[in-house]
DNA sequence: TCAAAAGTGTTATCCTTACACCCATGT
DNA sequence: ACATGGGTGTAAGGATAACACTTTTGA
């Protein structure tokens, strides 16, 4: 019943490693410039009873980091599509890959003048690996809804796509639920549609379909189709294979997750003020969050508790400092912060 | 980068493929007496472009079923643990599996006279095929609460699993968030705290490890490992490899996303009445729902309209018919029936 | 006429959203 | 004193959970 033998596939694992840095979200990457990538490297199930063990000693060996939350995400086995072609040398990785994507959460700075250097030590033994913390945003500045809609959005985003709309409202492929019209207004919430900011990896293949992204001309150059003249230089900074389709999958997640496990506490240090706590929520939903209801809603939860101290460095009155009650895991099957659409 | 090759390395894909009939919920099954299995095989990428594809051709092949919704659940890469020995003959797979599984969802039969034959026939094309559909609650006995806690769950798996606990109550592994205590008590809803009916991966895993199911007897053997004397005969029926964790996958999977989703829909005839809608959430969920708030939910959810026929075959009353709102899927976001605690 | 299932009306409660105002510190 | 962010009270509206009763068929 399983006669056939391993034909030359290679399962890669990839993390997407996640950290928070004040407001920012923060993405592991490495070999800069042009030829950005996640960490990866192949699973070899000899040395590694599990994927996820092969995956942390991957990213120990290359990023001197040790992972803790980890998750996941999805396993990508793609070839016409992202696999080919990577940066520079045209990236022939080997015969068939299979991509296996993972998810992971790291503090990276604690609040305060500590805090600050234990980042800087930790960030220097990165940087000797060839390993950088980015704001992933560089690689999808569409996201960002922090401060309203992007710009970019209107000014570059929706008019690219409605003409690729028009160029076949109802789409050819019968085997899609959804024209394009329809997962425009959907994904980018155009016309009315409620824009959610949970559709990370939606909009990104969206994107990719119209050729909008410069991944999607990689791979059609790669493959002798046609490439015509993109409209939009530089959407994002692109990635290796298809790793901004893995970070789009992790971002989607994380965005996910938030609402329903308590995962925030990952990315925070030991103690915290519940304004930290907010902005670091803000920079992964991307979304701006009211903050009375943001305050009462992680009191009721019951998902932290005061520490009793408090903290000066915020620039106004002193804030009470809280940490993480790891009772709630145990007390609820869901402790998220259920975020509604106001937070 | 990516110096290794593939070694010998294998990709098993797997299918828990669903139906519901009448109220009992149905799992596709190859290979019956005491070595039933999810249909798979290994996934060969010079023929197929994806894994879903390379999947869909393998069941099609196995079973002479199409299949419509299908998603993916997860990738295990174990080795001491589930993948080896099979069935009858030892199952020695080859040299290095990892198993890729999915959910795909299929409706069985119309509700009357024309449904029933529809189901006999492709039935039968199945049993030509060696493949049966079962009642999944076969293997998971204890998951059905819809006449409340089932009995076998305070007379024989919670005697068990006490003793189990009380041989290390904290349990050995620092990895884990949570002792043997904690998670008896999450995953079964003990000492007041609530039953939540998503975690059967998590409740399959702890019988497991407790060494309560064959599975983990079977396992135990064959790594050379003392098994000591089960006291729980037959706790649900075995499966091959890991087929089992899979299909508990499979049915949290289904269960959660039932509520953010209008994946029912996948399982129902073209028309059905409201009440034959309930009996298909319930059998899959496993709870008993409330009837005026399950039908008040669907309503204001608007994700049926009246077709304006009724149904004559119930035994009382004529139902209204009513068939699926495909436009919910771009009115709202998450169009599921987020059934509370009573739905 | 009775069993069996369909189908409706109404209320108490809690959660979500939204409003506007007061407090404690550094400069 | 004033700018800056921390921190609170409370009311309107909607969703959820729970209650019991009427309607229409087949036997």
């Amino acid at each position: 019943m399983s006669e056939a033998r391993g034909s030359g596939l290679e399962i890669g694992l990839n993390a997407a490693i996640v950290a928070v840095k004040g407001d920012v979200p923060m993405i592991l990457t490495v070999g800069g410039g042009d030829d950005e990538a996640l960490p990866f490297g192949p699973f070899d199930p000899v040395r590694h009873r599990t994927l996820e063990i092969g995956l942390r000693s991957w990213v120990e060996a290359q990023t001197a980091l040790r992972l803790g939350y980890v998750e996941q995400l999805y396993t990508f086995g793609d070839r016409g599509r992202y696999a080919r072609g990577g940066g520079r040398g045209g990236g022939d990785v080997g015969p068939h890959v299979v991509s296996v994507g993972y998810l992971a959460l790291t503090r990276v700075a604690g609040r305060g003048e500590g805090g600050e250097e234990a980042m800087t030590a930790s960030q220097e033994a990165l940087a000797r690996a060839g390993a950088t913390f980015r704001p992933w945003y560089d690689h999808f500045p569409w996201e960002d809804w922090r401060r309203g809609r992007p710009a970019m959005v209107d000014e570059a985003i929706l008019p690219a796509l409605r003409a690729w709309v028009a160029e076949a409202p109802e789409d050819a492929d019968p085997a899609r639920a959804l024209g394009r019209a329809e997962r425009l207004r959907l994904f980018f919430g155009t016309e009315g549609a409620p824009f959610d900011e949970e559709k990370v990896l939606e909009r990104y293949e969206l994107l990719y379909e119209a050729g909008l992204v410069e991944e999607a001309r990689r791979d059609r150059r790669a493959s002798g189709r046609p490439v015509h003249g993109n409209p939009l230089a530089g959407l994002g900074r692109p990635m290796r294979f298809d790793h901004r389709r893995i970070l789009a999958t992790a971002i989607s997640r994380l965005r996910a997750k938030l609402k329903y496990r308590p995962v925030v506490f990952e990315l925070m240090p030991e103690s915290f003020t519940l304004t930290e706590l907010q902005r670091t929520v803000e920079a992964i939903s991307g979304r701006h969050l009211h903050k009375q209801n943001f305050r009462r809603l992680v009191e009721t939860a019951a998902l932290v508790e005061a520490t009793g101290e408090t903290s000066l460095a915020t620039g106004g009155r002193p804030a009470s400092l809280y940490r993480f009650r790891r009772e709630v895991l145990s007390e609820r099957p869901a402790p998220g912060l259920r975020l509604g659409t106001r937070g």
